[in-house]
DNA sequence: GTCAGTCAACTTGTATACAACCGCTACCGC
DNA sequence: GCGGTAGCGGTTGTATACAAGTTGACTGAC
């Protein structure tokens, strides 16, 4: 494995411990590191250097890659190593037309209810572009459109699709918080999302389904292009790294 | 924990294991147990519990559990025990929603594409009830229908979708098992497929949607009753072991 | 009889030890 | 020079040992 900065560790030294704590720092700190590209898709791993390296047993390193492994980040072969799983960019494109496939549903959903949910009001408070207070800026808007769509879902009532939903959400964050540095489409997002809210206030399905669409393709096409070139970017530093290893 | 009838051990003193095939078996020994209901719903049991009676260590122990409880069998409290998880109707009735979602999205991919797959065309010549050839009988009917389902969203080229439904379907199975000595829907099931397959073929995703649905609304329900039977027989056996372990 | 406090058994979380197995390299025969 | 094979380092899979925390029952006072 490429030697990646020794991740800060936490809790050195620091035997007693509740929960499986030990376990989710593992998790996280790969997560983390997959998220941020220290470790790149492809990069091959041992449970042993991660134990040392984050100063645990193997025993929670396991129990973190197994957790990542069901989420589609590392695999494993029979007695020979992990690895990040390559980047998938087929995988991104799925992923996303499955966003559109949920939360289409959602909209459909939420006019069929018989009283609109509350959260429909707060979203409105937040989104509509006639709103007088404060708008958010920069990356925040991206944490906020996360938590509009994941509302939005949730509002629909069904907590298994709210659950999938969100899964998905998680493993596109990480292509997503790529872009954090460029400016966001803070205006189209306010235009957009307000646009939705209007067509679900009139109880209009079929327009709110369309202006999701719309908004969401959009949203995939401002990542794709950074995610392609970022990729790249990894993918070449890593073998500048390999190449510095020999 | 209830002293439920001692599994049996297929490898009791082999030591030597390809893959983990030790987790593995754990898996699918508490999988089957919880399928069939002799781990109901509430019981609660310790990883030492499950290792001594399969013969293996609790290492592959925790590691089944785990995944168990990523797919919402079974739950743990910190240094208190594992639980079967108890029996969510409503999240039953809220897969079996997402399954409509998720498959009518399929239909409409489906006649989205450019050329139809060549899967329909098996599925027509097993399911189409003009065939002539022999028709499946009893529980093989449910096994087919499961494999039905899943090749129609196959069908449709996203993969990240097939793998949601796919787990949908796994955590299902288990309820759609109650009624294996039921008469199956055989007749209405061809019927149902048949015009599902033949709607596809004439491109009218609607028409294909709308009989899908009802398709599955119709499943639902002839396993909604039979569900709740089961589960309160299940539930009252419980009590009484219980009450007899006193 | 009831309630609070204590303690011991039990459970999970983590660390470590050991065994089986894969992949690669070096060596040997040709 | 080349092919094949044996051996070795490294890796995961499993077993076991130990630590920390929870639960529930028992005991004692009131």
């Amino acid at each position: 494995m490429s030697k990646a900065p020794r991740q800060p560790d936490s809790k050195a030294g620091a035997k007693p411990r509740r929960k499986n704590s030990a376990a989710n720092e593992v998790y996280a700190a790969l997560k983390e590191g997959i998220a941020e590209f220290r470790l790149i898709p492809g990069d091959k791993f041992s449970e042993g250097d991660i134990a040392s390296r984050l100063a645990v047993s193997r025993t929670p390193v396991r129990e973190a890659l197994y957790r990542l492994q069901r989420e589609g980040h590392v695999d494993v072969r029979f007695r020979s190593g992990w690895q990040i799983k390559p980047f998938d960019f087929r995988q991104i494109e799925e992923l996303y037309d499955l966003r559109i496939t949920l939360e289409r549903a959602a909209v459909h959903k939420i006019c069929r209810l018989t009283s609109p949910p509350a959260v429909l009001q707060q979203l409105q408070a937040i989104w509509h572009p006639d709103h007088p207070s404060e708008r958010a800026i920069g990356s925040t808007v991206r944490v906020l459109d996360e938590r509009f769509h994941c509302d939005l879902v949730a509002a629909a009532g069904n907590r298994e699709m709210t659950r999938i939903h969100l899964e998905i959400t998680e493993r596109l964050r990480i292509v997503r918080r790529l872009d954090f540095t460029r400016p966001y489409r803070v205006d189209a997002t306010y235009t957009e999302h307000g646009e939705i809210l209007d067509a679900l206030a009139d109880n209009q399905p079929q327009m709110a389904a369309e202006k999701l669409t719309h908004h969401i393709l959009a949203s995939q096409a401002s990542v794709r292009d950074i995610t392609m070139e970022k990729i790249q970017a990894a993918a070449e530093a890593h073998q500048q790294r390999q190449a510095l290893d020999e």
